[in-house]
DNA sequence: GTCCGCGCCGTTTTT
DNA sequence: CGGCGCGGAC
């Protein structure tokens, strides 16, 4: 090991070996902080420390697999058997807490772990009981809020409590139907995962006792990424000792929006006064120029530790831009671009990232016209996938009948005569005898509103009970064909037969034989219900060559030779809905950050300048280039040719006849816009071949009087020296003598001029 | 009860 | 564009 560690720069080498007490590794982006831990966890184990005594907590389960792997390749590297340390996302390493906890926990061994889509059926399924139908409540939006709630520690009567106006006092009414529903169901959600593991640590010392001797040396990774609630259940594994080591980087911090704390970052050396600090500012990842570039963005946040990366790798060359007319041409520009990179070299990783997913359909869509492979991550994983996830409610309900929300996922699908009528009868049963689903079948077929719906719901009652009879006796991939064939759903498909349909059957197929991978592997049925829930859409990353898209929140961890950063516009990134607080803003700066530093070689900034709003051909909406651009110095970007504008110059739109706008509804969707007048500068027919005007051309609202006698650069006539300025604020005219070339007279406004 | 078509609506980010 | 709810036809 000690030869090994000497591979590690000096800093690494430090963290990995401060085995002891407190240790909070500031680690900027590329720096080599999985190395440094991976070292570290090595380290322990060659020195004797038995592997189940250490954990480490990753923010994505690739991320954890990766470590895993890194960790018995250093083992055996250095001759050491590779025993596993406990490796796995907060989320993971709670719902085995709570599967070997459960009866403290009051939970049944083998609860149910509901999804996203199974927790918005969830919220709907209150909603319905509770015949709330409000426009501004939609079931997404009662969702975040119920959410927030739980991770703030908040209960449905607290919400209540503190509800400003009748729609905070539905959504906590909603949000009471949301956990009755879940207890009922025997089901925990995401948040519960956490929430349910820190009470139970909290109010059960022999719990706690066992688990906090057991992890003798705790890791985070993606500290600034930790919620009120993770830490809790940080300090609640604490020991004695203290061995807590958490990696981390201010900057990267992009969860904020689902309770994620950067000041839980910020203020571990006030928790932990013991701690070592330990700063990682050696990049093994990028060029220069792209650190450079990425650290001058960055810069505009407040509230910073401040870090200055430096590149082990050359200097590079600058970064480019691309304003492409619309996203189609946008596409079509990173299509040529990727296969000029893979022509050179089919080796080399690509990303193309964006900030919302609905962003990569054009990307897609110019692929696929031309034949260039490509991975998405994010969108569809296979666990959620509609008929994997039927196949999967049979198996909850078998396990636990009164699951409704899996109940109403399956109870007609195929279709067995129970339609929409004899659910709403079933819903309002429910509701008004506090039953289950499955227990209001019961009530309404001795007491039936109509004779037709008794049958059906007698032979589905009949059918789940075989499925519950069978589960004991059946292997589980057997169980699971048993179960496609059993509820019919496998003839349903069959009888159909649409492309679809043989496409559902082969993932059934897929489903099964996974399962029974997984059962190899020595996984429990539950495990695989458990994995199927928690897969996150980066975990489908795979680092191989090629072409990624991706989502900037997907990027984190992640590294590519080429990077493209495409949708740079105000309104996307940052998006519409984070301009209005400072603190969104800031948000959406660390992920321009995060993106931008993913980049080892090259990085691309690419923006359209109209963009369709929900694929509509007749409304193009024109946009401004994203504030970020601006804060890039602009010595560090070039402008690709072709490009309709360079960046950080912000130019008036004409209507344009390729769209088919009136000038005045063009003009009006312009203005309508939130755009200074004094950002507008006008079209300009050439185009200089200087670097790009990266900062605002001159400080505006200073002092006229400040400005006589300053140097600036005009693209034309070279430098001057500035001699008048007359008129007020927005309608500035500056005097610039050139030497050899008079005196000219601009409009500030209008002049790219640029201070020297 | 089932099927189908129409019109409305909305797009942050995800464990 | 795509998903969903609703209303009407069978």
């Amino acid at each position: 090991m000690e030869n090994l560690l000497e591979q590690l720069n000096p800093e690494q080498r430090l963290a990995a070996e401060t085995t002891e007490g407190p240790v909070l590794i500031l680690a900027g982006a590329g720096t080599g902080k999985t190395r440094a831990i991976t070292f570290r966890m090595a380290n322990l184990i060659t020195k004797g420390m038995p592997a189940e005594t250490i954990l480490a907590v990753t923010f994505t389960n690739k991320a954890a697999e990766e470590m895993q792997s890194r960790v018995t390749d250093l083992l055996l590297r250095a001759g050491v058997p590779p025993e596993r340390p406990w490796i796995s996302t907060f989320h993971s390493l709670c719902a085995r807490l709570l599967r070997r906890e459960a009866a403290s926990a009051g939970l049944p061994k083998d609860f149910a772990i509901y999804d996203d889509d199974d927790q918005l059926a969830a919220v709907k399924l209150a909603m319905a009981k509770l015949k709330i139908d409000e426009d501004g409540l939609t079931p997404r939006n009662v969702l975040g809020r119920i959410s927030y709630a739980k991770n703030h520690a908040q209960t449905p009567e607290q919400v209540r409590a503190e509800a400003f106006g009748p729609d905070t006092r539905k959504v906590a009414d909603i949000y009471a139907g949301y956990e009755q529903l879940l207890k009922q169901s025997n089901a925990v959600d995401f948040d519960d995962l956490l929430l349910r593991s820190a009470r139970l640590l909290r109010e059960e010392p022999q719990v706690r006792e066992r688990w906090r001797k057991r992890f003798a040396y705790l890791h985070v990774d993606e500290y600034q990424d930790t919620n009120r609630v993770q830490y809790d259940l940080l300090r609640l594994l604490t020991n004695e000792r203290q061995n807590v080591c958490v990696v981390g980087d201010e900057d990267q911090s992009i969860y904020r929006w689902r309770g994620a704390d950067v000041s839980i970052l910020l203020s571990f050396s006030q928790d932990f006064p013991a701690a070592k600090v330990i700063r990682l500012e050696r990049n093994y990842r990028s060029t220069q120029t792209i650190l450079d570039a990425a650290g001058a963005v960055v810069a505009n946040n407040p509230d910073r530790l401040g870090k200055t990366l430096r590149a082990q790798n050359e200097a590079g060359g600058r970064l480019r831009y691309f304003e492409a007319r619309d996203a189609q041409a946008e596409a079509e520009f990173v299509a040529g671009e990727l296969e000029r990179l893979l022509s050179d070299d089919a080796d080399q990783t690509c990303a193309v990232e964006y900030r919302t997913n609905f962003q990569s359909r054009s990307f897609e869509e110019a692929f696929r016209r031309r034949g260039l492979r490509y991975k998405l991550v994010g969108g569809f994983s296979f666990y959620n996938r509609a008929e994997v996830k039927d196949a999967l409610a049979y198996v909850r309900l078998a396990l636990h009948p009164e699951d409704d929300v899996s109940l109403l996922r399956v109870l007609n699908v195929p279709a067995r005569g129970i339609g929409k009528t004899t659910v709403d009868a079933l819903r309002d049963t429910a509701q008004r005898e506090s039953l289950s689903f499955w227990d209001a079948m019961e009530s309404l077929m001795t007491n039936p509103a109509s004779s037709r719906a008794v049958a059906p719901l007698r032979a589905f009652r009949e059918l789940i009970v075989r499925l519950a009879e069978a589960y004991a006796t059946k292997e589980p991939a057997d169980y699971m064909r048993f179960v496609l064939e059993e509820t019919g759903y496998m003839d349903m498909l069959k009888d159909r037969n649409t492309p679809d349909d043989v496409a559902r059957i082969e993932n059934l197929e897929e489903l099964v034989r996974a399962l029974a991978e997984a059962m190899d592997a020595g996984e429990t049925f539950t495990d695989f219900l458990d994995a199927a829930a928690l897969v996150s859409d980066a975990d489908s990353f795979e680092g191989k060559p090629g072409v990624t898209l991706i989502t900037l929140h997907s990027t984190k961890g992640l590294e590519f030779d080429h990077v493209f950063l495409t949708g740079m516009e105000d309104g996307i990134c940052p998006h519409s809905r984070s301009l209005n607080e400072e603190k969104g803003i800031e948000e959406e700066r660390r992920l321009v950050y995060v993106g931008m530093t993913r980049a080892r070689k090259t990085l691309t900034l690419t923006r359209a300048v109209y963009r369709r709003v929900f694929g509509n051909e007749q409304q193009m909406r024109a946009s401004l280039p994203s504030r970020f651009l601006s804060e890039i110095p602009s010595e560090l970007v070039e402008t690709v040719r072709g490009s309709m504008a360079e960046i950080g110059e912000t130019r008036r739109y004409e209507p344009d006849p390729e769209y088919s706008y009136s000038a005045e509804e063009f003009t009006r969707r312009v203005r309508g816009l939130p755009t200074p007048a004094q950002k507008m500068a006008p079209r300009r027919t050439e185009r200089s071949t200087t670097p790009s005007f990266g900062r605002p051309a001159m400080r505006r609202g200073g002092q006229a009087d400040s400005m006589l006698g300053t140097k600036v650069r005009h693209p034309e006539y070279g430098v001057g020296t500035v001699v008048g300025v007359e008129g007020d604020e927005d309608d500035r005219r500056v005097s610039v003598s050139f030497p050899g070339r008079g005196t000219k007279k601009f409009v500030e406004r209008y002049a790219q001029l640029q201070q020297v």
